[in-house]
DNA sequence: CGTTGGCTACTACGAACTGTCGTAGGTCAG
DNA sequence: CTGACCTACGACAGTTCGTAGTAGCCAACG
């Protein structure tokens, strides 16, 4: 499902050219439909009346979406908890990730002084 | 189903005793069970037998679960996403947060050097 | 003006997962 | 033996997902 997403174009797509894109995958097209119509009840996409027809954009982009995911995982845990899963978290990172990290928190504080 | 993980407890439970500690629900012995099996048979608790019965236990606490799912929540993504994707969770992140992601990354620097 | 192609809306269906139980049958203590 | 307790397995409804079919609307072509 998810899948679309592997789809870069952030412009507006019709069901047609979402269907296209997915050469790979050789679906019918009420399926494409199906699945958009479903994300868009989801909130995960736009959609915009184009005359009869629709066309379709993502609501937000994989990164975002996957930010909000991380957020929402940690929600529901009580502070002890979710102090302890973030540091799990950074035992377990790639040194990459360290790095972005480490990058992104110096780029917080500086937007805080400011 | 998770709520089950709001017993704390961390030795080995029967089915029995998770039982009584979950009043509030007022669920038959067997839906327990059958919960407690479920889980099992994806890892998320360990068991061992007793006797004829089986004691349960949580694999892994909220914090390392939660940890987990946070990165496979992060793996499927390309390297760019997933650079951006740990931006945009620092930029809505609470300060909280962000205390604990510092001080989490000097310790890990710290382990590093030694 | 009627046919056709494209598009939407609605429905369907199987697989997987979840939450909830019930039944059947084994075992161990009184 | 009998009852209490436990497990194994099956069941059923509700939801989500992936896939698709049918019906019907409309605009443009010939």
């Amino acid at each position: 499902m998810e899948q679309l997403w592997a789809l870069p174009e952030d412009g507006w797509l019709s069901v047609r050219e979402v269907l296209e894109r997915l050469t790979d995958r050789d679906l019918a097209y009420t399926t494409v439909m199906t699945v958009l119509d479903r994300l868009a009840k989801k909130h995960l996409v736009s959609r915009e009346r184009v005359g009869r027809a629709w066309r379709y954009r993502a609501a937000s982009g994989r990164d975002e979406l996957t930010a909000e995911v991380l957020q929402s995982s940690l929600d529901p845990l009580e502070p002890g908890d979710r102090k302890a899963a973030l540091l799990h978290f950074l035992d377990n990172a790639s040194a990459e990730d360290l790095d972005v990290l480490r990058a992104g928190l110096a780029e917080v504080e500086r937007k805080q002084s400011r």
